[in-house]
DNA sequence: ATAGTTTATCGTAAAAATACGATTGTCTTA
DNA sequence: TAAGACAATCGTATTTTTACGATAAACTAT
């Protein structure tokens, strides 16, 4: 007699998400490019890729929806890094994934 | 004079590649069990996921198209491992994507 | 007030992901 | 040869993702 009402665990559901949010080119490289400059503002990122300003900002979106990213208002612009702590959360987690046998 | 034809690299490529393989949590529930178990057939994790066994085949399509997985044929079945190789570099990908500040 | 700058959001179109049932192909066993 | 077991594939429907241009919102500077 099959399970078949296995839900994921917790920690399943959290790193498929996290791994949603790196599972698109131009969102690694905008982690790269705020984990190397500690922080930068959109117009900096829109010059890097070879996308629209609309479609940058959707990216930049889903990266602060998933948590590894967060932004401030600096008046006109807005200032974009890493959130440090769910970024170790993400690490650690990804090494415990890969880690465990 | 804004670049914008900026491709990008072939490890940011990669790494979202992994990263999308890892982006539903059936796929990491899957690779958990098959981390765990060293190896095991299509029907027992059909048995362990609530969701049809035609979708389940579509998932294991995937994890073996990303290079994660791989199958063999043990007549009438399909018994499935991790791909260690691979593995081993996806964990080192997502340790560097994490670690390098 | 007006104009300019910066970024988010809206509306939309096209493509990809997800899930299902049904079918097919392969191999065993009766 | 026929029947059964297993897993992949097909066809399809629904949802989600991705990208764009246009517009709106927020603030500065003139």
């Amino acid at each position: 007699m099959p399970t078949k009402t296995v839900p994921y665990t917790a920690g399943q559901e959290r790193i498929a998400r996290y791994a949603k949010a790196l599972s698109h080119p131009a969102r690694v490289y905008i982690l790269r490019f705020l984990d190397k400059q500690c922080a930068c503002y959109v117009g900096n990122i829109v010059e890097e890729l070879p996308m629209a300003q609309s479609s940058v900002s959707q990216h930049l979106k889903e990266l602060k929806n998933a948590g590894l990213i967060q932004g401030t208002v600096e008046p006109p612009k807005v200032k974009y890094c890493i959130n440090r702590e769910n970024w170790r959360e993400a690490r650690a987690m990804f090494a415990a994934f890969f880690e465990e046998g």
